[in-house]
DNA sequence: CCATGAAGACGATACGTCTCGCCTCATGCG
DNA sequence: CGCATGAGGCGAGACGTATCGTCTTCATGG
């Protein structure tokens, strides 16, 4: 038995693509990820549910096509200034100022929750989304170390998770504001963490 | 117009709210959050719906009350031996092992997931149960202030948070393990943080 | 000319409301 | 005191709606 023929993607409408990505990007911001519909997104891209189904397995999925299409990209890394308290103020401050912008908002907390509760699109979240995210940190306190500015010991993929998390907890779970005064505290903190012994 | 009347609590049976939660957790651990109905509650607890819906507003909440009908008591808080350090380590040891038991994921991940994406249910699930967690690492952090094993300016909240994100961010998202080995390197990574100035 | 696309019919679930009798109480009358 | 009465929660499940994911039809365009 054949194994349910595959789609062939050379035919497929790039139209189609885009206006189903945009339909559910402007759907999950108007009425939230619990009532964001298949026949919705359908509806609104002006195609056949059959369309979507076709080529993602869930409305998970599909957001997080939508939602990497437009952002897969993270470009050279961190800035490298030679200062790391400063790198990483200046980058965890623009952080903070994206992660309180509305339009990101909505996609990027369905797919965090959906990815929280559900094992196998947790594998695509993170690896898609939030791994990307930490490695950039990761690469920036590698050469830190390397250019004596934190201690050679400390495991740089901790440090990055030490720093980032209270941030996303906080912006995840709505337990605080995400303000430049507190990501400024964020990094003193572990920069104390992480300093070189004399 | 009157504000639709509210059910009678002294005559509500108390047989039913127990087999109502234990039905539901034991379904949460069996066919997940998201496959959880309302219904199936119903059905294996041997109650009507209407029962369920009298009393609660959603499946989420119904949840929330199993849990914490069970878990709500934490007691005097952390133990005080005069050693922060060592406190903090033998207490996260026991958090860890607590987390990685299966019969308490089902429930306190769908939770976690359940209030990310839900900003109404997140305020109770913050309240009930996030805070408290908190709250008891804070006053041993206050404790420690005191003691003058911990820096005097800073904020024991930040500090609380900072030990214990990354270890929730690890486990909600499955990034990794939570061994010994790694609580107690966050221990000593926050220790270094929060270390009183010489 | 044939796979993809738009449209929507279709059976299956689960939703949340509702209507039944049934049972258990508190109240009040004989 | 003792038994009728009535209010209200309860188990059960029918009901209409919404959405699911599949399937069918016809048109289109590469």
């Amino acid at each position: 038995m054949a194994p349910k023929t595959a789609p062939d993607a050379s035919r497929r409408s790039e139209r189609s693509r885009r206006a189903i990505f945009d339909a559910a990007l402007a759907l999950v911001g108007e009425v939230g990820y619990t009532r964001l519909t298949v026949e919705g997104i359908a509806a609104r891209a002006g195609v056949g549910k059959q369309t979507i189904y076709r080529w993602w397995p869930s409305k998970a999925a599909v957001l997080l096509d939508a939602f990497t299409d437009g952002v897969d990209d993270y470009g050279a890394g961190l800035p490298d200034t030679g200062d790391l308290e400063a790198d990483l103020k200046h980058v965890l401050r623009a952080t903070a100022d994206e992660f309180n912008d509305p339009a990101f908002q909505a996609p990027y907390r369905a797919l965090a929750a959906a990815g929280a509760g559900d094992e196998e699109l947790s594998r695509t979240y993170v690896s898609r989304l939030l791994e990307p995210g930490i490695a950039v940190y990761v690469n920036r306190l590698r050469a830190a170390q390397e250019a004596g500015q934190m201690d050679p010991d400390a495991d740089p993929r901790i440090a990055a998770e030490l720093l980032l998390s209270p941030f996303s907890q906080r912006w995840l779970m709505r337990t605080g504001e995400l303000t430049h005064a507190y990501t400024d505290t964020l990094v003193d903190l572990v920069m104390r963490a992480v300093r070189p012994p004399e």
